[in-house]
RNA sequence: GGGAGCUUAGCUCAGCUGGUUCAGAGCACCUGCCUUACAAGCAGGGGGUCACUGGUUCGAAUCCAGUAGCUCCCA
């Protein structure tokens, strides 16, 4: 045999992958057809793909794959976002191991340097979803800093800034010292930290040694305290409510006041109130008109203002206060105390709540239709189970922060006048004529200043459902008019908030529709022992290495075994191992049937022709079930159908239903049948499986110059005989129980048997059953013949003559046990029967099974006694 | 502290608006097979008081209440 038994993916699929993507299958423009789009969620440009990747894009491209062979004009816009923190911060570490320091550099210089880091880095990613079969546009590849898409966030900004919805303000903001720059809360992960608690006592004022004790796990913002704080109906300090504490070491004045947000049971129920430090001291420090003291420098040391300890950097201060207190005499306890404090997902750094002047996105408004849009299934998310929790933060929903204290990403377009006087252009010269305009004077382009800073990531990814076509700048445009709204969306839970939240916005804003149709949300793919995939941890398997090793196919299949929406994914080689099995099991199937010769002169033997026909049923069964997985996003339970379609059906009864005896020829009609068959197999398969898919298409047949398999109509599920689809179910449990009672009995298949089965067999499945039972003799008797040994198949007896050897006790034992089963089984049926209760108030059709069930244990049961007597 | 969800076989999960011989699938496991498509395989088999306790009902894995444990989100 030519083929090799074992199926080797490596050159197949880089031959398939560029074959597709010479022929233009993964190019989609405008035309009559109806539009399929999904966007891809744009990973980090100077990424590289994780697990995560593999699963999401898998999925993507399942759905774009299926919906391109059912004639829609699919179309998978690939990209890459420009990530502008985690960009910067790899940036500015290459600086520093050349030895260049940042500040050293303009802001010009600077850009150069990320450039060329992004050329160079840039799109690694989007190679390697090539590798796993994704079959994108990449003639419409996008990145948010190209220009097309940087002018188009600028055009936001700028329209927003006009509408009043965007504006400047101080803020209490999660800051992170390392990246100097502010991150939004969705950037903030909590982590456990075990730390002390501090108790440290205020002396009250104008009394004999009265003390006030509060407990803090930050004892170095001490120095920037303006008021301690008690709950107003708490007994215990209720006499020191307006009474004035000095802080230690600085000795401020500062008052007592009353405020329920205190709790009691925290500590000593002692708040101190650190306004700048804190986001929760800084509301009630508003609603008491508390002054602000900021004792932080931006990098996270202690300024003047903190008049103590001055350049110390906030953890060693945090000891030195603590030493100060305890030597002043002002450290009355340290407890141990587990708390969980904010850390920067970029740079690890821990967060420091910090007052800023930073640019805001007015939420209210604009956020209803995207409310509204889900709770309706304008938008469906799937699973819907997080339409809650969308509602829940929709509903509570606070302004968005979008400057970031960086370089990297789109300059925030606002220019100041001397004045103060705020104009948001694109250009300078566009800013002097607006100056002009608002002043009402002559304005030189050097009396203006631009921000800055740049906006947040965030703010550009938001609109990639509409930027990508580019229907910001140019809002009618043929493809935006043919594309939008795309369909699906495929992403992780993690980023409902800060991406899908968001982009429905702006389609209401700049579209005035929703973005997409379907929300698929994928778990997270976790490792055995259930933590997160991470490269910290290195608990990821390398992607590629991962697909050299099992193939794309086997890799898709793998991810996809386990992971119904919404629901994490604990990952395991193994599953890879399963689907590269698969493959195999598909290969050699080819083998076989490639292996048959044609005979036109035979004639098709009966076993072959119900084969043929129940198959056929079989097939629009299992379509139908598919379609319907389909339609409810179940994709892993739509691949574990076809996979047991294939594995079970296909391979282990079909082909071996109508296979040859070894080395004879096939009739015409059972091949064609065959090869035909094969091919729909593989039409269903292929949006899971792509390559190995069109490779067993060109085998199996002779195709004509672009007749290739994933540009094939997907067939369709039609109507199927369910009365052949019964009669062929009972033909297989009779062929299962005598594959039984020959391992029982230890007869080889080799060794042909007689069988005398009482009732009626399927007609045309008894060439069947003789063939697979390998039987000498099948003959319908009205009662099981003297000297036989029956096993029961529903209610019919399968009786094969007594061999040597029959160990009558033990048959007796055996049957005697069924007996059992069944009157007790009989007992409960009649149970409900003789109820009058269920008589009365169940359903007819419900005490039709009852009945049925009754007459058939009876049958049972008698043939059961007859056989035992007959033992005996 | 506020909210959402989960608990079914060793593992990962199906089981819709209670009713088929309903307790299921895949993997893993056990037994027997190198039967010329495939040992990356074939055939057969074992395995669960559906978290716990009550309630509703003729009937509960399914509906209700409480308990325990777990997870996630928000603060």
């Amino acid at each position: 045999m030519d083929i090799p038994a074992k199926y080797n993916p490596t050159d197949i699929e880089d031959r398939w992958y560029s074959y597709w993507n010479t022929m233009g299958y993964f190019r989609s423009v405008p035309d009559h057809r109806e539009p399929y789009t999904i966007v891809i969620p744009p990973p980090n440009v100077t990424g590289v793909l994780h697990m995560g990747h593999m699963l999401n894009n898998t999925i993507q491209d399942i759905l774009v794959r299926r919906a391109r062979m059912q004639g829609y004009n699919t179309c998978w816009v690939p990209g890459t976002d420009h990530a502008s923190i985690a960009t910067e911060a790899k940036v500015v570490a290459k600086l520093r191991d050349e030895g260049i320091d940042k500040a050293t550099l303009t802001r010009e210089q600077f850009l150069e340097h990320a450039w060329e880091w992004k050329e160079k880095h840039g799109g690694i990613i989007l190679e390697q979803l090539k590798k796993l079969g994704a079959s994108c546009d990449w003639e419409r590849t996008n990145f948010t800093m190209d220009p097309h898409y940087y002018e188009s966030v600028l055009d936001v900004f700028i329209d927003l800034f006009e509408k009043g919805l965007i504006y400047r303000g101080v803020r209490m903001v999660n800051w992170d010292p390392k990246a100097l720059t502010a991150v939004s809360d969705e950037e903030v992960i909590y982590k456990e930290v075990q730390s002390k608690l501090w108790y440290v006592r205020y002396p009250v004022q104008n009394t004999d040694n009265e003390w006030i004790t509060i407990a803090t796990t930050r004892p170095e913002t001490i120095l920037g305290d303006t008021a301690v704080c008690v709950h107003p109906e708490d007994p215990r300090y209720t006499h020191l409510v307006g009474k004035t504490v000095l802080v230690p070491l600085v000795n401020r004045p500062v008052p007592v006041i009353a405020d329920p947000y205190v709790d009691r049971e925290f500590g000593t129920g002692c708040l101190k109130i650190t306004p700048a430090h804190d986001i929760n001291d800084y509301e009630i420090g508003i609603k008491h008109h508390l002054p602000v003291i900021d004792i932080f420098n931006p990098d996270g040391t202690l300024c003047e203002k903190a008049e103590l300890f001055i350049g110390m950097d906030r953890f060693e201060a945090r000891r030195a206060v603590a030493d100060a207190l305890e030597k002043a005499g002002h450290l009355v306890n340290v407890e141990d105390y587990l708390n969980k404090v904010g850390c920067s997902e970029r740079t690890d750094e821990v967060i420091e709540p910090k007052l800023s002047m930073q640019w805001f996105f007015r939420m209210g408004e604009i956020s209803k239709p995207a409310l509204t849009a889900v709770m309706d299934d304008l938008v469906q998310f799937h699973p819907a189970k997080f339409k809650n929790i969308y509602r829940h933060w929709m509903e509570n929903i606070r302004d968005w922060c979008i400057s970031r204290q960086l370089w990297w990403g789109q300059r925030i377009p606002v220019f100041y006048a001397p004045d103060g006087t705020m104009v948001a252009a694109k250009t300078a010269e566009e800013a002097v004529q607006k100056a002009e305009t608002l002043l009402g004077r002559k304005v030189e382009l050097s009396e203006l200043e631009q921000d800055p800073d740049v906006l947040d990531t965030w703010f550009s990814s938001w609109l990639w459902p509409i930027a990508v076509f580019d229907g910001i700048r140019k809002p009618d445009n043929a493809d935006i008019r043919y594309y939008y709204p795309t369909n699906d969306l495929i992403t992780a839970p993690e980023i409902l908030f800060f991406w899908v939240a968001r982009m429905i916005m702006a389609g209401y804003l700049y579209r005035d529709d929703i973005p997409f149709k379907n929300v698929y949300l994928t778990g997270i793919v976790r490792d055995k022992l259930g933590r997160k995939m991470s490269k910290q941890l290195g608990n990821s398997p390398d992607p590629i290495l991962l697909m050299e090793k099992y193939g794309a196919d086997g890799v898709r299949a793998g991810m996809l075994f386990t992971s119904p929406a919404g629901n994490d994914l604990p990952f395991d080689e193994g599953l890879c191992e399963q689907g590269r099995n698969f493959c195999n099991k598909i290969w050699n199937a080819l083998r076989l049937v490639n292996g048959w010769t044609e005979d036109p002169s035979l004639s098709q033997p009966g076993y072959a022709a119900a084969a043929v026909q129940w198959f056929e049923a079989r097939l629009s069964q299992a379509m139908a079930s598919i379609e319907d997985l389909y339609g409810k996003y179940r994709l892993s339970e739509a691949l574990m159908t076809v996979y047991k379609l294939i594995w079970d059906d296909f391979c282990s009864w079909y082909l071996e239903m109508v296979k040859p005896a070894y080395q004879q020829p096939t009739d015409s009609v059972t091949l064609s049948a065959t090869t035909r068959f094969f091919g729909e197999l593989m039409k269903i398969l292929h949006p899971f499986m792509p390559f190995i898919s069109e490779e067993i298409w060109h085998r199996l047949a002779e195709r004509n110059a672009g007749e290739d398999l994933i540009i094939t109509p997907m067939p369709e599920a039609g109507p199927f005989d369910e009365q052949l689809l019964a009669g062929f179910s009972l033909a297989s449990e009779v062929i299962m129980a005598i594959r039984t009672y020959r391992q029982d009995k230890g007869i080889p298949q080799k060794d042909a048997l007689a069988m005398y089965v009482t009732g009626e067999l399927p007609e045309m499945f008894v060439p069947v059953i003789r063939k697979m039972g390998n039987l000498s003799l099948l003959e319908t008797v009205a009662q099981k013949p003297a000297g036989t040994l029956a096993v029961m198949v529903g209610t019919l007896e399968c009786a094969f003559p007594l061999g040597d050897g029959v160990d009558a006790a033990e048959e007796i034992d055996r049957l005697e046990k069924e007996l059992e089963y069944n009157l007790g089984f009989l007992k409960s049926v009649e149970g409900k029967l003789k109820n009058e209760k269920f008589m009365a108030s169940a359903p007819q059709k419900v005490i039709d099974t009852e009945l049925k069930k009754q007459a058939d244990t009876l049958e049972k049961i008698k043939a059961l006694r007859a056989q035992i007597d007959l033992l005996r």
